[in-house]
DNA sequence: ATCATATATATGTAATAGCATATAGGTAGG
DNA sequence: CCTACCTATATGCTATTACATATATATGAT
């Protein structure tokens, strides 16, 4: 549903081939939508199917001819709806949590690692969001002539860097109070907050 | 992948049909992992295939029949297995910021309800969360007879508490800064509704 | 009487996602 | 020369998710 939109808000930039806009979710997307150049072909064509975008073959020489993608008034609409649109999905569907959820199987060092393991993950992530992720969100920016969105855009990195940094401290405190959580000594203190 | 890992820790549990296992992912997983009844059904039918699940039909009078599962020796180990797995998935796909991506298209005040539509949404559930999850948590813990899990339990709704309230703190911060963003004075806003 | 809700399982269909792999010429480096 | 990576598109297959709907009996409420 939304990769779909997601692409007709890169096109509202320019014509861009597949090969375009998987660079462009590489660059600034990922970090809250991550997908595969697979999806984004296989969307393309569902697109043109419903008549949101349409492409011109472009041939090159030297180079692999391509299929410039541009917005119809029908995917410039669709895309102006969707913008309006509330989204729902509050749901996440997170593994580990399940693995935590039943906690009570593992030994306190596996429940450790566990924890820490995620720890270190975010991280290396978050050390990413904040090096690596804003440069190659200005230089897209630059590249798409767009200077007005860049705001928007670190804005959503902004929130995942927020998230991160949340998960962290989450991390932290309860890898503090583990022993206390596992039983090191004293068990059964069911609490109702 | 997951659902039919939660699905084997619950059967730690003791016996139980598909009914009942619907019932305990709405009492106590919900919050971390939401899923249909359909889809429990489907994947006892792949777990049996698996082995890792076998079931006896049970008749009643009065009552449509019922197949009770339980785990095989495969599903026990499969359980343990899965429970040592780092879990990979820090992505996340979330609708809304992709809306906030492309925020340059929406008004202020657009955007404005956007977030605050938001922060409403997450305050119900972040009150659902406080209040009858951990209840009926708790009452399905004392069903399975496993006091020595809540802790468990309650530190998966912990992190998902932990969580909202961060993202209830990003909206307060970022609704306050949201005229500064949007630049107020507005220089040139192109408009198609 | 009728209507909603609870118990219980099952299937149909479609959308979405994940992962691998095929093709094929061009460029840069050792 | 060989290897690796870049440009560029495409398909196969499977898993997962979503949403709707069908069936059948029993109980409690209006």
């Amino acid at each position: 549903m939304s990769l779909q939109h997601l692409i007709l808000g890169l096109l509202k930039y320019g014509e861009m081939s597949g090969y375009d806009l998987n660079k462009a979710f590489q660059a600034s997307i990922q970090h809250f939508w991550d997908t595969e150049q697979s999806l984004i072909y296989r969307a393309l064509y569902k697109m043109t199917d419903l008549g949101w975008i349409e492409y011109e073959q472009q041939t090159q020489d030297g180079l692999p001819n391509k299929k410039l993608y541009h917005l119809t008034g029908a995917g410039r609409e669709e895309l102006q709806r969707w913008l309006r649109t509330p989204q729902s999905t509050l749901s996440f569907h997170e593994a580990w949590l399940g693995q935590l959820f039943f906690g009570a199987e593992l030994s306190n060092a596996e429940l450790r690692a566990l924890l820490e393991d995620r720890r270190a993950s975010i991280r290396r992530t978050l050390e990413i969001y904040e090096t690596e992720v804003p440069q190659s969100t200005v230089a897209y920016a630059d590249a798409f002539h767009a200077p007005e969105d860049v705001p928007y855009w670190l804005l959503t990195l902004d929130y995942g860097i927020h998230r991160l940094q949340s998960d962290l401290q989450w991390l932290d405190r309860t890898l503090q109070q583990l022993d206390s959580i596992t039983g090191t000594e004293a068990p059964s203190t069911p609490e109702t907050t």
